[in-house]
DNA sequence: CCCTTCCTCGAACGTTTGTTCTAACAATAT
DNA sequence: ATATTGTTAGAACAAACGTTCGAGGAAGGG
């Protein structure tokens, strides 16, 4: 997939807005208005080139025939890149997880849910050694990927010398880091900031039952 | 709202299944042909009244200018009716619930979450007396409105004589009613059938987080 | 410099499409 | 029977719309 004209993005996003508030796709003129082209065939032109790389499809000769590919709906893909779990080190997305598309298993949400975070990716939990974070075994953990927290964020820890991976809430001291399960009653545990690597943010938390 | 012809709901279920197959909505002569009406004002006069129903919106003027109500798209609106906690009855929903539209708190979920069912609402959480179930402060429930539970479902149930709301697997024992918590590692309780009252399927749990 | 490629511009054409109007039919009430 | 209301039918119109074409600018490579 070739990189976008600064022009081709606005449409995108033109589109998405459009489509969101009226609920049905803007005719050519609408775009030629709403991203202040010129002309309509420089929209033809451009809407040519994102239909060949595959943002979004049309059906000629059909007034407003434009749909958008998935991804660029209110509803968002979200990889399941992986499992997390007490003793193996938590998955990290790369640009290979991204790239090998399809091949994963995905999870179809609402902007409600990832608020429109860019990077997000969700892991299975397996086993129940999170049931400190009040999370079980087969949940879906939302993950954001950054490389520093906030104080008070839950994040997704790799202790490398207990070579553990643990969900808790973050909290930096002075010379070491606090970290505290979701369930107020247990114990906080405090680390050397030395041994602690934060892989991700957890941004929420998703339970399919029966 | 008035109850709809036969060939209103035809023309909203032609309408939700071109929204999905095409990504845009259909003319007025799309709606003609797909089902099988003789006149293009026919189509227009029972669109002004789904219209007037709040089925959907309709810009004037404008070419496939029609906007289906959220609840008619892929995307599903939840209603939150209420909160659910340790010592309170839990909220189950009524025709009064679903009429009150536009008041309540609503939650937009994809099919994933609801998988097409009929009947969900979800319930926030209020205190840490969940936590046996790995549900904690906050966090809310899919419920699924239903009478009866089969075996191993979570189910909310309201204890009569304890006075008390819970959420715990279901079991039907000979001559009671074993009810488990999530987290494997605690006890059982066992109930009175007289005692227990089901409210609803749990179907779900979402926690948001940061 | 010329040539190619990418992109822009404006206009024109032929459909598609929403709208409107009149007439008529059916069901129901007066 | 007459009036009223709800619904259908077909035609016609004007506006909206996708498409196409020729010309030309901008950028880069030879």
């Amino acid at each position: 997939m070739k990189e976008l004209s600064t022009k081709q993005s606005r449409i995108l996003d033109f589109l998405r807005q459009f489509l969101e508030d009226k609920g049905y796709p803007p005719s050519i003129r609408d775009i030629v208005k709403g991203c202040k082209i010129s002309s309509t065939s420089v929209v033809e032109y451009n809407l040519r080139i994102l239909e060949r790389e595959g943002y979004l499809r049309r059906d000629r000769e059909v007034s407003r025939g434009i749909e958008l590919s998935p991804r660029n709906r209110g509803i968002v893909r979200v990889p399941i890149i992986g499992y997390i779990a007490a003793g193996e080190p938590i998955p990290v997305p790369s640009a290979d997880t991204w790239s090998a598309l399809g091949i994963a298993e995905s999870l179809e949400l609402t902007q409600e849910l990832t608020r429109g975070k860019e990077g997000v990716y969700a892991l299975k939990v397996k086993g129940t050694s999170m049931v400190d974070a009040l999370i079980n075994d087969g949940d879906l953990v939302l993950m954001q990927h950054v490389e520093t927290a906030e104080n008070g964020e839950m994040v997704a820890v790799w202790l490398k010398r207990e070579k553990e991976a643990t969900l808790k809430k973050f909290y930096l001291e002075p010379g070491r880091i606090r970290l505290q399960p979701a369930n107020e009653e247990m114990k906080p545990i405090y680390a050397d900031p030395e041994d602690v690597e934060i892989q991700g943010k957890v941004i929420g938390i998703i339970r399919k039952l029966e």
